[in-house]
DNA sequence: AGTATATAGTTCAAAGTTTGAACAATCGCT
DNA sequence: AGCGATTGTTCAAACTTTGAACTATATACT
């Protein structure tokens, strides 16, 4: 139940009816390769000459290929297809506050090769250490001519129609253009992308088979608290890209500072900072952010953190708990506001999930509108799948795939 | 950039092209109207053939209508055409805690004929009165032979498939069908949401023509709180229809007490109820539920109150103020989250806009992640134009002018 | 070995679209 | 009356899906 915009509306053309089925059968090759001509044609109910035109377009374009020959009970064999992956790459950069990753992946989203290296807070300095290193990964693995572009994942608000980095708070950013060096530096197309949503983005294109719905949300706790959130299969970006930022929500209008210059931010409360500061006893409100990021970054990580909890750390666990009850009742507040199929938890502190789900869910069911917001599903993502690293892969595979724009 | 999904899609037939353009060709004239078919044509960039073939199928359904010819400088006079909306009738109804409105409506939205009675609290009650009042309201208007349906809209959360209301707390209604008995009485198709929901729908489909954004949220403040939430022209149900519940974020985890059994909602600060209940000294969380409900509605309602307030009383003045300061504290929350171009605002309290915008603005701003969000338009809906009513309608109007499923 | 049956993939004409041009209708102006 | 401009219609061409027939290939059965 779509509304037309009258101001901005694509007619149809005579091919466009081709475009969509082009893209369908794109995608359900995608999804259940190896699959056959004949396959396709069952699952989309036309006939299997319709889909001959269009797999021998794609394979024409090179957008998928024929591999082996499947079995049958009787009759001919069907020739399997795949998505041409393989040979297609992409860079994938996750800068963070403490460390930038750089990842070579092909359009599966497999990880062919990862590296790390310490933040520079200069953006030229920064832009310059990863152009030669963009360069020497791909040449180390032949990928060069093969690459297609460089997804950037970036803590902070970016300007999607600019790439410009509005605001990094962690990293010190402001009006940060690392698209157009980074683009003529390696003469490849750069996407850039907030965290959080790069997170949505990777899981709505490389989740696991059939398993990622079409409305969900991902919430990233880690410097910062930031939601991705994709409903009716697309990334809400909002006027200003800026959707998403249910981090500074109050959890209570008394409520601890926050790096935002706000107070009571559910960020202040779960943050990897915070979950520190509750720790050590700190008082957010009194320290400066840098200080206390440069304290908690350098010497003592929330990983340690979790690791005194794990092994028995009454202080520590107590600590993580909070986070814990926490993390549920601002999860409430997104729930009962988007209702999505299910929520996908990313960050340091999920490594730690089976210590405190009890407490999370108990906290969501204390705000929880319904017992059914109370029981969405939320699956973990961990730390060592990278999220944000696929999702800056995703931000140059998906439009290939998406669907195309109509009425 | 939606993503396609694999077990749930569209195949484009050798129709589709028509079906996309035809819904394109309907949306123009309702928003353009009066329009020629040349017209038309220049707007879609397509030729006038393919307009007139699908004119003349939209005529020959009653969609649209010709109409008077137009006037051009030289050549042919131009037909044109209107939206066929005059004897296309909808019976909208609105019920809420003190009373309950009904209302004769054409497809445009355009009042015909309005009627209130106290509301009756028990259900096969209150469906026997509506049944006979719509029947004598149809009647009336000699409406009953081109009646096309009856939209409700409830306060309260509303089961989208079966039509069945849930919770309505305001009410005292669980699990209660409406719908069934209705449409049974009455021989006619019933559709029901819940009342933010409709308001969103009414600003979509019947707001002042090409005002209407594609990304906004409509926030209702009356007995309750809740938000009506479109993303990219189409209203965001959710996995259970209960999306938009925001009004149960919390502004303090240890804030007064609501009537959802929570603490600390936006809700229990700035609905009448936590209005009033601030002017009179109440403590939320100490009384029952029902009994504010019944001393708030019967003799001293949020319309005195803002009276009071307009006149000079310093008290009334400090309680419609504080609610105005929560307001926009909660309002910063929806706007970071979803970064809509725009935010509807409904109920009684925006008939005292003048008087509040600028707390409101303040607040917002103190708690907005960019200046931009701080800067989104407001508009707000007067009680005088029955939101809810409109809303109620456009539940039977809109499935004719949306955008078919395709992809 | 030969035949029947089943399945995969291709070929071809029919039907429904848009596309683009030519044509008929209508009106104002000179 | 004739010219030019604009609206609306008609007709063939190009591109789709649709549906049936056809070829290719494999297995099962006699």
């Amino acid at each position: 139940m779509r509304k037309i915009n009258p101001y901005d509306f694509q007619v149809a053309t005579r091919s466009t009816s081709r475009e969509i089925n082009r893209q369908i059968v794109l995608n359900l090759v995608r999804e259940h390769q190896p699959i056959s001509r004949a396959d396709l044609a069952r699952r989309m109910k036309v006939g299997r000459n319709v889909i001959s035109m269009i797999v021998n377009e794609l394979i024409a374009e090179g957008l998928i290929y024929e591999g082996a020959t499947g079995k049958t009970v009787r009759g001919r064999k069907p020739t399997f297809l795949h998505v041409r992956t393989q040979d297609r790459f992409v860079v994938a950069i996750d800068i963070r506050f403490s460390r930038t990753f750089l990842m070579l992946s092909d359009f599966g989203g497999h990880q062919l090769a990862l590296e790390t290296f310490d933040t520079l807070f200069a953006p030229d300095e920064l832009v310059e250490e990863l152009i030669w290193r963009v360069r020497r990964m791909l040449e180390a693995h032949d990928a060069t001519a093969n690459c297609e572009g460089i997804g950037v994942a970036v803590p902070g608000m970016v300007d999607h129609s600019t790439g410009i980095i509005l605001n990094a708070p962690t990293l010190g950013w402001r009006d940060v253009d690392l698209r157009t060096p980074l683009a003529k530096g390696t003469a490849l197309p750069v996407y850039i992308e907030n965290a959080p949503k790069a997170c949505a983005l990777a899981e709505m294109w490389l989740g696991r088979n059939g398993a990622t719905p079409n409305n969900f949300v991902f919430v990233t706790v880690s410097d910062g608290v930031g939601v991705g959130i994709v409903i009716n299969g697309e990334l809400v970006r909002g006027r200003d890209n800026v959707a998403g930022e249910f981090g500074h929500a109050p959890l209570s209008l008394d409520g601890p500072r926050c790096l935002c210059g706000s107070v009571g931010c559910w960020e202040a409360y779960i943050s990897n900072l915070a979950t520190l500061a509750r720790y050590f006893g700190y008082d957010l409100s009194r320290l400066k952010p840098k200080k206390l990021l440069d304290d908690g970054g350098n010497d003592f990580t929330i990983n340690d953190l979790l690791a005194r909890a794990r092994s028995g750390d009454e202080r520590a666990r107590a600590a993580v708990q909070g986070t814990a009850r926490y993390l549920g009742l601002g999860l409430a507040t997104v729930l009962n506001g988007l209702n999505p199929e299910c929520v996908y938890i990313g960050g340091e502190i999920m490594t730690a999930w089976d210590m405190i789900e009890a407490t999370v869910r108990q906290a969501l069911a204390e705000r929880a509108m319904t017992e059914r917001v109370a029981q969405t599903p939320i699956r973990v993502s961990t730390v060592g799948e990278y999220p944000r690293l696929r999702g800056a892969a995703a931000l140059v595979t998906a439009p290939i795939f998406a669907a195309p724009r109509v009425a």
